[in-house]
DNA sequence: ACTAATGTTTAGCTTTGCCTAAAATTATAA
DNA sequence: TTATAATTTTAGGCAAAGCTAAACATTAGT
């Protein structure tokens, strides 16, 4: 496996699960900075390695086997993120570049190692879950703030779209990885909410509470 | 820097450490279990990037750029090293293959934080010195065998007593300049020692510990 | 249903890093 | 010193993974 076809893998892994559906070429080029011929070739030489399924100008889709490698590609790639937040104090928004270096390396040994290192996480510092060494994903506990009703609890994991000016007003309100946000009121109309994060108590716009993925439980 | 190209500067770097000369197009080829002709292009490449010279039949030398970008890849895979074997428990004789990836990772701050992680060590778990992150190797000195305690490891640089009877000793041990020598127990009494030299185990006496010129660090 | 727009594939070219075979240079040895 | 051996370079190719331009399929609009 290089590197190219393992970085397709995942990125058709992702699609999958987000489009339900065969992935298409231009999906695909688009997702990946590329151009559609460039998918084209690849897509011929993933289906030679029965790594998926290739029908033409149909899109493609996993084979189990394309599955399982892509889900060990992200399982690697989480894996080091949480090493990276958790040993070496990243924050957790500055992992992912590095963390895509990290998923190619190749040794079934380090990360069983890894995973034991950082005490077997179930899910990265973004709140995604991180695949066993067989691809299978535990169902993602997160959700996103504004899907909250009254009364319930969250913690925050991650967020959706990362703006500077967005994480700026998190950081402001002191919100970061494993605040505890209790949901004290919810305004029907234009989805506002009041909420106490941490210590303290204030209003968040539905725009800010569409941003921010809770772990509820 | 492609991962070619820093695998050359890198192996060019110890080869004239070892060679204290201009490196060979065939030195380089056999290092690298490659073609000369192969060898040659890439020489040409990095010559036309200033890493090193570069003079048709008399070899290759890195330049103050080249040592630079060189001993930052070694420092990189022998700082990946001692985290193998501190971190992760691998043993000592395990980590090269994985480190050999592992150095081709690309982020300045990663390394800044790894470092301080593992406390910044001076020396990998075979005892070579890490350089700095200017390329500044610590100069190792040299000490008898039987000085060192158990655990430790030397390379063998010389020997303090050279008589045929001692020579040949060390020759059907496998015993040469170079040879990678590990204690792994050391008895108070008699001040012999059993020892791991290259991939044999034994034992020596006190007297022969003390003729033998070993670099720590 | 047919044409236009959109999406996809093919053909052919580029670069990187490797290869073999042949030519050129340097070293060695009689 | 000269021939032979060894080393190194050059020339010409190959596979991976990308690209552009052109051809081909599908979808959509009227």
């Amino acid at each position: 496996m290089t590197l190219a076809e393992e970085n397709y893998l995942k990125t058709i892994f992702h699609l999958e699960r987000k489009l339900k559906s065969e992935v298409s070429t231009n999906a695909l080029a688009e997702r990946m900075q590329t151009r559609a011929s460039s998918v084209t070739d690849m897509m011929q030489k993933l289906a030679d390695k029965k790594m998926l399924v290739y029908k033409k100008y149909k899109g493609v889709q996993l084979t189990e086997k394309g599955k399982k490698a892509a889900a060990y590609v992200v399982r690697k790639h989480r894996l080091w993120e949480v090493f990276l937040v958790d040993k070496l104090n990243f924050h957790w928004d500055e992992v992912h570049e590095i963390a895509e270096q990290m998923e190619h390396i190749n040794s079934v040994e380090l990360i069983k190692r890894l995973d034991a290192f950082l005490g077997h996480p179930d899910f990265d510092p973004h709140g995604d879950p991180i695949p066993d060494k067989d691809g299978n994903i535990k169902k993602a506990e997160k959700r996103l703030l504004s899907e909250l009703i009254k009364n319930q609890i969250g913690i925050c994991v991650g967020v959706k779209e990362s703006s500077p000016e967005y994480l700026q007003y998190l950081d402001k309100k002191k919100i970061s990885i494993g605040t505890k946000i209790n949901v004290l009121g919810k305004e029907f109309f234009d989805g506002s909410m009041m909420i106490q994060a941490g210590r303290d108590q204030f209003f968040v716009s539905k725009q800010i509470a569409e941003n921010l993925y809770v772990q509820t439980n």
